[in-house]
DNA sequence: ACCTACCTGGCC
DNA sequence: GGCCAGGTAGGT
């Protein structure tokens, strides 16, 4: 999304922001979110687990994070509105940014990476998972300290940052780990199979623009092809690619997760 | 280290 | 009507 958003935003000015559901933005108020982002550059996108940083020339930033049905799409101004369209930027190119999200579990916010962290908008967030800082040396130590499950673990944005249901799920069969193992008790070869498993399926998935199970779309509301590479995630009830075992669902930390009884142990 | 709430919509 | 859904915050 990052990259898509770099080739359809960076050197763009916004010429008009609207904001049309107020309660999407954590800071600042909505109603002067349009003064402060009229006549800025987009400078830069960048990304810190899964919020989008759209850097301004004044140096702060439009936060963006998509929750679980949240859309950035760069389009014509002309195109229908999706509903639950929540803010709309027109950009000096004639095109339009907008921001949707049905269920609204998404968030917007603006100010420096200081000033978003300070107003909680911008959580403490861990390893980056395709960075040298997602070390062996770094996995382990945090996994080893840990009596949690790996599923609950990894979904905590404080130890890898990004990963969600989906990549979880799909790393953990990768690995050949049940989600429900406890950290402190895999081997170091289980801890090393997984860490590389992350960032398999990370690549893969990126390679692949993404996991449109449902309704993820890139920025020109386009589908990836991901979903058609996921070996357990939606697949609950059905054969096992490797071994052709039934895969079982259950819930691990609050969360359906699907895994393959005989593959992963 | 859990557990529930927050939202809307699709499916049975 | 009930259950489920790519996530996170805030409570206990």
């Amino acid at each position: 999304m990052v990259r898509d958003l770099r080739a359809a935003l960076v050197g763009r000015r916004i010429d008009a922001v609207e904001v049309l559901r107020p309660d999407v933005l954590r800071v600042p108020v909505a109603e002067v979110l349009p003064a402060l982002l009229v006549r800025q550059h987009v400078v830069g996108v960048d990304r810190r687990g899964k919020f989008i940083l759209i850097q301004l020339d004044s140096g702060e930033h439009l936060m963006v994070h998509l929750g679980m049905t949240g859309h950035l799409l760069a389009t014509s101004p002309d195109a229908p509105v999706a509903p639950h369209t929540h803010l709309r930027a027109r950009l000096d190119d004639g095109s339009e940014l907008r921001f949707d999200d049905t269920r609204r579990f998404g968030r917007v916010a603006y100010g420096s990476t200081a000033a978003l962290e300070d107003a909680r908008a911008l959580p403490r967030l861990g390893l980056e998972p395709l960075t040298d800082a997602f070390s062996q040396e770094a996995f382990d130590s945090m996994m080893r300290r840990t009596t949690r499950t790996v599923k609950a673990a990894l979904l905590d944005q404080a130890g890898v940052a990004g990963l969600g249901n989906i990549y979880i799920d799909e790393a953990c069969f990768a690995a050949g780990i049940r989600p429900t193992r406890r950290c402190n008790r895999l081997t170091r070869a289980q801890r090393a199979g997984l860490r590389a498993a992350i960032q398999d399926v990370l690549l893969t998935a990126i390679d692949n623009r993404g996991s449109s199970v449902d309704d993820y779309r890139d920025v020109w509301n386009a589908r990836g092809s991901n979903q058609e590479a996921l070996q357990v995630y939606g697949r609950a009830g059905e054969a096992c690619f490797a071994c052709g075992t039934v895969l079982r669902r259950t819930v691990v930390a609050g969360r359906t997760t699907v895994y393959c009884p005989h593959c992963q142990r």
